[in-house]
RNA sequence: GGAGGGGUGGCUGAGCGGCCGAAAGCACUGGUCUUGAAAACCAGAGAAGGGCGACCUUCCCAGGGUUCGAAUCCCUGCCCCUCCGCCA
């Protein structure tokens, strides 16, 4: 009714991501769980929010009730006739009255979403303790890590002659890449080859999606109100920014929408570029084509009914490894730990390939659960048989795999130490045939 | 880019400034009937928020305005559809 709310944000009352019911009745549960992941809730702050919003609320909604009833009534006597002045009269100052108040209301409530918006979830009980990366857990590996007879080179080194790292620099800067001839297909092939598995063999339906979203899709997957520095925004007359990843306008399609129960699980798979603007990580990686600005990405996206949704982030997650295993390359699964956690994620499973060109195991694919918190704040919703209600999904996604990432593992776990890249036999029909790829290493 | 026409509940689709949270149909839930199901008939049922509750408030694309009172009237924006032009 007043303050200028964007047309692109969602209705009130759905932008919320903890339920704000279990916030009011188990504020002080909730902020312990949350300091599990590092995040200190402003406890008195949100009680302060809370009063004000109250008694905001009963006065306006009491004013509303007065005007209601009151109209009513003129209504009544003018269509019997009566002198309808009087009673006219009597209402006075009430729409002046009603604006102040309602005035306040609209103001806490905004403040109210700000603060909301801003929690992450809390992690899951099952996330281990911890603060940063050092505190992951592995939960399983696979695959032989290759013993090399030579000095194993990375990726930069075995693609020399086919990455054009300058002209990428040239054209857009650093952190960019061109990829040519034979590695330009292998990293094709890897997508096409990708898809096809978890199409085929995984039960996903293939979504082409746009590249472009706005506001209100990121704040639905949660990368949005606190992460606009990692974004690419387009200049323009109107809020749109570069995909970080598929999820975003996958998971948003469900979004503002109560779907029928017999529709769930939806399985989702989508080739898409990633645009990512790595502030805060100037000094990172900058070896290569490890982290890029822009990249390509096999995103796995499952919503599904609440009960479901730990199975169904292992399920996903297998899901991902299939594509490790039938390419031979050797990785283990770890368990994030609360303080290592996405802003939006309860649980996470990544997935690290092994790379001979750095000795160590690299993050190839994140594999989430976010329970209700990105349906909640999109307001993806199905009918629940058992009650007629409807209640709120859960989405589950994860990279099947980064494809840019599984071209340097490839490289370097298959070289030979002459130039040649061996081609895992999963990929081969989709190079045209061949087994290996002879590339003049620097 | 030019000209028109529209945005109403899970879906389709009526709607007079007060009797409209909103007809009707579909889908849904319960009941009758049936060995069971279907069909038919009867009944129920929108969503969000607040309150321990009786109950109250909000929501007809969004925002603003007129009015004692707005789904309905006015302004702005967004989106969709049709036609013309342009274009991959």
């Amino acid at each position: 009714m007043f303050g200028g709310r964007p047309w692109w944000l969602p209705p009130r009352g759905g932008a919320a991501m903890i339920d704000p019911q279990t916030l009011r009745r188990d504020l002080q549960g909730v902020a312990d769980r949350l300091r599990r992941r590092g995040f200190d809730l402003d406890i008195a702050g949100f009680e302060r929010l809370e009063a004000r919003r109250r008694s905001a609320q009963d006065e306006t909604e009491r004013l509303r009730h007065e005007r209601r009833t009151s109209s009513k009534r003129i209504g009544a006597a003018k269509a019997a006739g009566e002198d309808i002045e009087p009673l006219v009269r009597a209402v006075g100052d009430l729409g002046d009255r009603l604006t102040v108040v309602a005035r306040e209301f609209d103001a806490v409530r905004e403040q109210l979403d700000e603060f909301v918006l801003a929690i992450p979830n809390p992690p899951h009980d099952t996330v281990p303790a911890g603060t940063d990366e050092t505190d992951n857990v592995e939960l399983r590996s696979w695959g032989e890590i290759m013993e090399f007879n030579f000095e194993p080179r990375d990726h930069v080194q075995l693609a020399a002659e086919y990455l054009d790292l300058e002209s990428a620099a040239k054209v857009a800067g650093s952190r960019f890449s061109v990829l040519r001839g034979p590695l330009a297909r292998l990293h094709r092939a890897l997508t096409q080859f990708m898809i096809d598995v978890h199409t085929g063999e995984h039960g996903y339906e293939e979504v082409y999606v746009p590249y472009l979203v706005h506001r209100s899709a990121l704040e639905g997957t949660g990368q949005l109100p606190k992460f606009e520095a990692d974004l690419f925004a387009v200049d323009g007359e109107r809020d749109r920014f570069l995909i970080p990843t598929a999820e975003v306008p996958v998971t948003n399609l469900m979004r503002d929408r109560i779907l029928d129960a017999d529709d769930l699980p939806l399985r989702f798979v989508a080739h898409t570029p990633c645009f990512r603007s790595e502030a805060g990580n100037y000094g990172k990686d900058t070896h290569g084509i490890f982290r890029q600005h822009q990249f390509e990405k096999v995103e796995l996206v499952q919503i599904v009914r609440p009960e479901a949704s730990w199975e169904a982030l292992d399920e996903l997650t297998a899901h991902a490894e299939t594509i490790l295993r039938r390419l031979e390359l050797p990785y283990r699964a770890v368990v994030l730990c609360a303080g290592d956690l996405g802003f939006a994620a309860a649980k996470t499973i990544d997935l690290e390939v092994w790379l001979p060109g750095e000795r160590r195991y690299r993050e190839i694919s994140s594999c989430s659960n976010f329970l209700d918190f990105q349906a909640r704040r999109m307001l993806a919703r199905f009918r629940n048989p058992d009650t007629g209600r409807p209640d709120f999904v859960h989405t589950i996604n994860g990279s099947g795999l980064a494809v840019g990432r599984t071209l340097i593992a490839l490289l370097e776990n298959f070289q030979d130490g002459d130039g040649v890249i061996h081609i895992p036999d999963a990929l081969r029909s989709y190079m045209g045939g061949v087994d290996r790829l002879a590339f003049q290493a620097t």
